[in-house]
DNA sequence: TCGTGTTTTGAAAACGTTTTCAGAAAACAT
DNA sequence: ATGTTTTCTGAAAACGTTTTCAAAACACGA
């Protein structure tokens, strides 16, 4: 590796001006200012940031934790801080936390020790009191969950809310023998967004708590058996609630395969609004999730904590219904 | 920032002493090491991988160069990459190139600048002097692309080949009147594919050079306006033959809007085999290109490079057909 | 108790930067 | 010419580690 010191002489100036040159942190004379330049050129010297780092205890890298890079849903709140993280000219490391403690903890710990100047953290497994032991005090953002002792530094979406406003939407169309499928894992979200369904069929006589239900991984093959083992055991259901819209479209491929034209037999509705979501058919009603919004907010908040300067960023973010082609009216005397 | 002298001032002991603690580098009597431990766990000591770094001269991370984080695509090359390096107890740091050569230069530079001790490169705006320019003689692998000069580096896959075998399919199954929708970024991609596909029609005597054909965005968008306009000029088509699966996904739409029963009035094959691939009604017989794997095995032979010790690992990919439901039999006297 | 050999320890150099501080050079005023 | 600013420059310290080297501590046999 060619250093400053290569440049220096090469120059034949003293790594001062050689850093001044590069930062731009204080006139130099023209003739040395040239000679600089052409040295650089000539090594294609490329300042080391490791050493930049540690000087100046700022790393120009910001962390980022999520479960799982696959999930599109993760790709879309990576977008989201990398491209704010990018405009105010910092760099992201993602690592993956996959849904345990150990891991979450090691993602995070792992981002602190590489001196990352904040991080925007996703973690599910991890307490509450664990997530502000690993944190310590490294400038925070979290993500997608409230943390009462650092609410200031929280962004999340009201998952129960949204679940209620999809189940709500459905039984409007008249639907009344809706399925629940969940994913298998028990996390906050699929708690939460549980909870707003089996509101929303409370609210109208119904018992939520008791409403047909299967789990399943929360994936595509996972969203297809379940559905599949929820209308064999329930063939009478006119509408089926999904954890999130990938496993929405794995029922809608199970209700395909069964033979249902939909969406006049059968209803579906989703939660998150991802990319796909407009690319089944029917394009698929559900609520919108802004995530990668969220994730513009997360840096933009993070920012502001790590310049001190605190930046009123909305924080908490309310879903909203997508009206698609994946819901219909259903009438009674069908 | 708790550092190692606090360590070793709180234990009682020096600095090189908790360094052999930390890293298990030598034997430190007993007594001694309980107190540095008690030390590090009461001050929650996390050591500097900068500092460590820059000694060190390694960094313990790679750097990967993608166009587009949100492209799932990209995603899934992420993917592998992350996983097999994390397996090698490196972390991943990605910036995005964004397909201009300014910006792709900059990432190369920048992932360089931070010592990655090694870097995987999807770049496809940079020719192939920039490239070998901007990599200099950092450990790196390239995907997706060849180049002479460093073959023994590359993973490629053949597009060429790849929408030959997706065209044939479609001509075997009896369509003759086949459309093309491709991207509208003149990139290499783009290029092999089209000229894949034009090859498959000259051979049964068509003239692929000039079938229809419409350019567009890459995303489902740009397949769903450019399926229109194909259509809307030549609604004799029977097939469309689009650049990727996402463009794919968009032209389906059309088509359902059209009116058009799938797949029996009209056939369509994508190129990729993402996920959504599956998700989409009718599923998209489409050629697999296993970009997961290729991130595997760049990494894997990034660091055979980066230890010195070559891996033989698969350099070469060669595309095969997954025939699901969007083609149909095509028969001339309908 | 001493010498010898082994184990354990700490001081100091090194890694590649930035930044401070004081000195050198240039510019200006007299 | 000389003194006084002002501009420019380089030496050296600092950042937090690892590693080398020599010294200190210990163990053991005589």
């Amino acid at each position: 590796m060619v250093t400053i010191k290569d440049v220096a002489v090469r120059a034949g100036v003293s790594i001062s001006t050689v850093s001044r040159v590069v930062n731009g942190t204080a006139k130099v004379k023209d003739g040395k200012h040239e000679a600089v330049m052409k040295a650089m050129k000539e090594l294609n010297y490329q300042p080391s940031s490791v050493a930049r780092a540690l000087v100046g205890n700022r790393s120009g890298m910001v962390g980022l934790v999520v479960n799982d890079l696959t999930d599109p849903f993760f790709g879309s709140l990576a977008r989201g801080v990398t491209s704010k993280a990018s405009s105010f000219g910092l760099q992201t490391i993602t690592t993956e936390g996959h849904h345990t403690a150990d891991k979450e903890e090691a993602a995070i710990r792992s981002l602190i020790g590489r001196r990352c100047d904040g991080i925007v953290v996703h973690a599910l497994a991890l307490s509450d009191q664990q997530l502000l032991n690993a944190i310590g005090n490294c400038p925070a953002v979290i993500v997608n969950r409230l943390i009462p002792e650092i609410e200031d530094r929280c962004l999340w979406f009201d998952n129960k809310l949204a679940a209620y406003l999809a189940t709500s939407h459905l039984l409007e169309q008249g639907h009344r023998r809706i399925g629940w499928i969940g994913r298998d894992e028990d996390i906050n979200d699929n708690r939460d967004r549980f909870t707003g369904f089996s509101k929303a069929l409370d609210e109208v006589g119904l018992n939520g708590a008791k409403a047909p239900q299967r789990h399943a991984p929360a994936t595509a093959e996972g969203g297809y058996q379940a559905a599949l083992k929820l209308l064999k055991a329930y063939p009478h259901l006119t509408a089926i609630q999904a954890y999130n819209d990938i496993m929405a479209a794995g029922s809608l491929r199970a209700l395909h395969e069964l033979g249902y034209r939909l969406p006049d037999d059968f209803s579906v509705v989703g939660v998150d609004d991802v990319f796909l979501a407009q690319c089944l058919h029917p394009q698929l009603t559900t609520i919108q999730y802004p995530i990668e919004k969220i994730g513009c907010s997360a840096m933009e908040l993070l920012n502001g904590i790590m310049a001190g300067k605190p930046v009123d960023v909305e924080r908490s973010f309310r879903p909203s219904l997508v009206v698609r082609n994946s819901v219909a009216l259903w009438s009674n005397w069908r």
